[in-house]
DNA sequence: CGCACCGGGTTCTGCCATCTGC
DNA sequence: GCAGATGGCAGAACCCGGTGCG
């Protein structure tokens, strides 16, 4: 019943849309009754003309859908060859579930092969995504900040199985649903591949010793959303460059993999090696050993997603700043913060006279609100005093 | 109240390569 | 040979605030 509004809305909206397309000769009626040509189900999919490459009354709907037609036929050529699409009745779908006019043409323009499906096909998938969101809306969030995981594969009976699959490994629902808020990929997997994976993990527990695999391979994938749309060849990769680099036993990479190391467990792997290469290279060039290098990635990880240039720039300006080596070691996480941010706050600070070494640097790792709650303190304290 | 510790949020998608089945 | 389905890759931080402790 909402259809035909709705229809009428996006009829209205995008009338004003130029209906011609490049090289595609439209017969002189375009302006004559959109509206008829739109609702009509007889003249829609009719078969190409003998010379005609293309569909003509597909191409004519996806502009007055405000679809960007170009980019569409970019990506998915093969979609436009078809003599049969489903735009009409996917765009009611879609509008049904409260995506708006342009999320529809954004996501129709990002990933055309979304109007080859049909309706029992999208009701049966969405269906099986409300088992994990509570609402129409969030989901439309996600189609259109990534209407490839929703649509690229036609599989759904994989999609029930994916979510049975992930259910066994004791993830919760609200564990399903940050994952597949978070890389709705993972859903579109075939369950093999994350099968794969949750061996994988499950062999590198065993591997190092570890008696719980299956809580193993569980907790990376809580702390690791991503881990799940990762290749089992990047994550062997980095697991077997970390645990060369360091000197600990299995066991304590065993738990640091499980803890906060999970998360480095989705760099590529020449990232890695880089980032790597280049923070020992840095810290020996301070005079550290390579011990104070693993010290650090045992308490502040994230050091290995920072590339060369970006981690440079910000010790420079620490070092620069004032504040020693020793201190960036005991607080790491003053790295989190941006060179910017960074720098604007030691050159503040430095002109108030702030004693680094007395007060110590945590000031920098702070949240905006909470330096600033935090500066005008100061200042009132100086008055006081 | 101030502080330290810790984990969470953002959006990590969009493109290309390869395979598979017709 | 095709189009669809699926796998895999590059890129590479910054910020916020809850909570529990002294």
């Amino acid at each position: 019943m909402a259809a035909v509004p709705g229809l009428r809305n996006l009829l209205t909206f995008h009338r004003s849309l130029k209906l011609q397309c490049r090289s595609v000769l439209i017969p002189s009626f375009s302006y004559e009754n959109p509206v008829r040509k739109l609702c009509s189900s007889s003249e829609k999919n009719v078969e190409p003309q003998p010379q005609s490459p293309q569909n003509e009354s597909l191409l004519e709907n996806l502009n007055l859908m405000g679809v960007d037609v170009r980019m569409a036929r970019q990506r998915q050529p093969g979609v436009f060859r078809k003599s049969f699409t489903n735009e009409r009745d996917v765009a009611q779908f879609l509008q049904g579930k409260g995506a708006s006019l342009s999320e529809i043409a954004g996501i129709i323009s990002r990933y055309p092969r979304a109007i080859t499906r049909s309706i029992e096909h999208l009701e049966q998938r969405w269906e099986l995504w409300k088992n994990i969101f509570e609402t129409d809306e969030e989901i439309v969030r996600i189609l259109d900040r990534s209407p490839e995981s929703f649509f690229r594969s036609s599989d759904n009976g994989n999609l029930e199985k994916n979510l049975a699959f992930l259910s066994t490994l004791g993830l919760t629902s609200k564990d399903l649903h940050r994952l597949l808020a978070t890389a709705p990929r993972t859903f579109s997997n075939s369950v093999k591949l994350n099968k794969l994976m949750v061996e994988l993990l499950e062999d590198i527990c065993a591997e190092l010793g570890g008696t719980n695999p299956e809580q193993f391979a569980k907790d990376i994938i809580c702390r690791n959303l991503y881990v799940l749309i990762r290749s089992t060849k990047r994550v062997r990769a980095n697991v077997d460059l970390i645990k060369a680099y360091v000197t600990l036993s299995d066991e304590e990479v065993l738990a640091l993999l499980q803890g906060r190391w999970a998360c480095i467990l989705d760099l590529s792997n020449e990232c890695m090696r880089r980032n790597l290469n280049n923070l020992h290279q840095m810290m020996a060039s301070l005079g550290f050993q390579k011990a104070d290098v693993e010290n650090l990635i045992i308490s502040y990880p994230k050091i290995l997603y920072i590339g060369p240039d970006t981690l440079n720039s910000k010790m420079e300006s620490l070092l620069k700043g004032g504040i020693t080596m020793q201190q960036i070691l005991e607080k790491p996480k003053v790295l989190d913060y941006s060179e910017k941010t960074l720098t604007a706050r030691l050159m503040q600070l430095t002109s108030m006279g702030y004693d680094f070494q007395r007060m110590g640097i945590s000031i920098l790792d702070m949240s905006k609100k909470r330096f600033d709650a935090k500066m005008k303190k100061n200042l009132l304290d100086c008055y006081d005093e």
